[in-house]
DNA sequence: CTGAAAGCGCTAACAC
DNA sequence: GTGTTAGCGCTTTCAG
């Protein structure tokens, strides 16, 4: 008799009352819990004809393994929590769709929340999947030094991957890519054609609106591309006049506003590097404004591919990152991390700068 | 002494150890674990000096509530599952935004899962959710028909919100658009232009390639969108001949054959409705090679507002769909379902025709 | 107002 | 090969 004293038997198979359990599933059997375990779980052994008696009773009652249960007793929840900016962009889509589907791989869940690059709610997501005791973290941190939050999560502070930016001093595994080597590829391809006034257009969501200063806040990957793009002008005695620097945050009426005071400046820049999707947007949006033409009057690249830039015409030149393997290294790495043990690792992928026709030659 | 036996004593605060557990602070604060749970959790009679020492326990302790145990006890995992085709498809990451948000502020957690529209997959996803005991579902369902796992779910059947798409006969809340409603508004808007020849790309996963019949699995929005379109067509005394009408899946290089198909006819349409933006950017593909232009040899409507649509030159005239609200109602109507133990609901939100400049005046 | 005790469903030692 | 048992950390009657 022992513990076994539920009073209540023979469930229906689907439908009707609570779903079944592995006790259940174990009496239809007539074994034991542990067997039923067994011979369910796949490991251990058990007899043929003692797994077959098994796994007919589990799907006789539709036996549903109750992860929750199986989560507390073992002290992994194969969860991994992902903390970003904004899941409706289209460069942390991807890199959800590439994290998502990685940790389906290794058996693990992803629990996404958006912070919309505001600290505060970073805190506040990390705090809530610390309370889920996911198995690790993947953040896209929204300041590179307030940390603490990161810091001070017990486990979970050595089970943590950093996404598409660097936080300094954090012994944490990080995945980025060559954001420096993509601005400096983009300023020379400019200059190439011969263009020598050349204007940037940096996504920076700590900035309420627009400014020509860097904001102090200013994550990894921006002063990554501001510094790379810096120096190739600087190696071609070019000058940045800081009327044609614009730190913008991602709203299209913003970034278009950003992208007309960069153009309205005399003379006005040939070429615009633009820092993401939404910056690309902004400098077409001041364009038709302004009755000025890409390709023509006006050379862009952006970073990251869009669904648009290879459509439009004149197709978008653009500095290409790995989104899909960023997601996916994030993932390999923090599991290797989780399972092997091992410490952190940096990850950085290279950039490819494909050039279409928004570049045109000034020369010719 | 009872059951309170673990040997383990004075937890440093966050570092080292394992996290502290609500015995670790209730000892500390010299109270039971009954009562340190009711000051933590606000709720039954505690004294102020009590909870007060409770509180302090626990910040010293850094303790953080498992919520793995909390879900076992209670029976509520206060997690909602997610299943769409693609998080990466801008679409789905805007409705996934908003479940997410939305979830957030109704205390929930959105497990999201991906089935690029496989049957197979959301057979797959439904069932691990099922084994994760998330309290309710939001499904995509990529099949107009095949159910089964979704009627065959227990508890979750009744839990259960479909999203963007119908399923005849299933006792399960909708949250859809008026569709038919839609493509109605846009054809009658060709018509009023003066268009005559109007051309369908629609979107269907189901479809290997691109054809020019329905595919029997074709979901409700795309026979809704459909039978809206013929309905305004046949009103006018026009004809749709399936030359002009493909079916696509969402492949760039795919929808743009079909495009490139519908406009290699002769004569050829003068106005395409395309039902998603990777449908439109198929057009703008096709047009590209045919040197053909938009707004001025061929008319364009698309479903769904894009990031690039109202940048283009021409901007290009949509349907707008509530994408956002449709999220956001799924969740509010699946946390009714749970909480309040109400019926299924079927909520239909209304679609906006933005006319831009893409539907020129053929009679002009 | 506070404490004791009974599990939620599962796994993993340890017996037999 | 199979069964017994002891919890994982929490909530929640039920007493006091």
């Amino acid at each position: 008799m022992a513990s076994d004293t539920t009073a209540s038997d023979e469930r229906g198979g689907e439908e009707g009352g609570r779903p079944a359990r592995l006790i259940d599933v174990a009496r239809l059997a007539k074994v034991s819990r542990a067997t039923a375990a067994r011979a369910l779980g796949g490991y251990g052994f058990v007899g043929d004809e003692t797994r077959e008696r098994v796994t007919a009773a589990a799907r006789k009652l539709n036996y549903r393994l109750n992860e929750v249960a199986r989560a507390m007793r073992a002290g992994k929840t194969l969860a991994i929590g992902v903390v970003i900016a904004d899941i409706s962009n289209s460069f942390f889509a991807a890199a959800a769709r590439a994290i998502i589907d990685t940790c389906a791989e290794h058996g693990y869940q992803a629990l996404i929340l958006n912070t919309d690059d505001d600290i505060r709610r970073e805190v506040e997501a990390v705090r809530v999947l610390a309370e889920k005791r996911v198995d690790g973290l993947i953040v896209v941190p929204s300041s590179p030094d307030h940390n603490v939050h990161l810091r001070n999560s017990g486990e979970l502070s050595s089970r943590l991957v950093l996404l598409d930016r660097r936080i300094a001093d954090m012994a944490a595994s990080t995945v980025t890519t060559d954001d420096r080597g993509g601005a400096r590829d983009a300023i020379e391809l400019f200059i190439a054609r011969g263009h020598t006034r050349i204007g940037l257009l940096v996504s920076t969501v700590a900035t309420s609106s627009h400014s020509a200063t860097l904001p102090h806040q200013a994550v990894s990957t921006v002063r990554d591309r501001l510094a790379g793009a810096k120096a190739a002008l600087r190696q071609a005695g070019l000058d940045l006049p800081n009327a044609w620097v614009r730190f913008s945050r991602n709203d299209l009426p913003i970034v278009t506003q950003a992208a007309i005071a960069i153009l309205a400046t005399e003379p006005r820049p040939t070429a615009i590097l633009a820092t993401c999707e939404e910056m690309a947007l902004g400098v077409m949006a001041a364009c038709r404004e302004l009755g000025l033409t890409i390709g023509r009057d006006i050379a862009l690249i952006s970073f990251d591919e869009s669904p648009w830039s290879r459509v439009l015409n004149p197709a978008i030149s653009v500095v290409q990152r790995p989104i899909y393997e960023m997601g996916r290294a994030a993932v390999t790495t923090l599991v290797r991390q989780i399972q092997g043990g091992v410490g952190p690792q940096a990850i950085e992928l290279p950039t490819v700068l494909v050039d279409r026709e928004s570049v045109f030659d000034l020369k010719g």
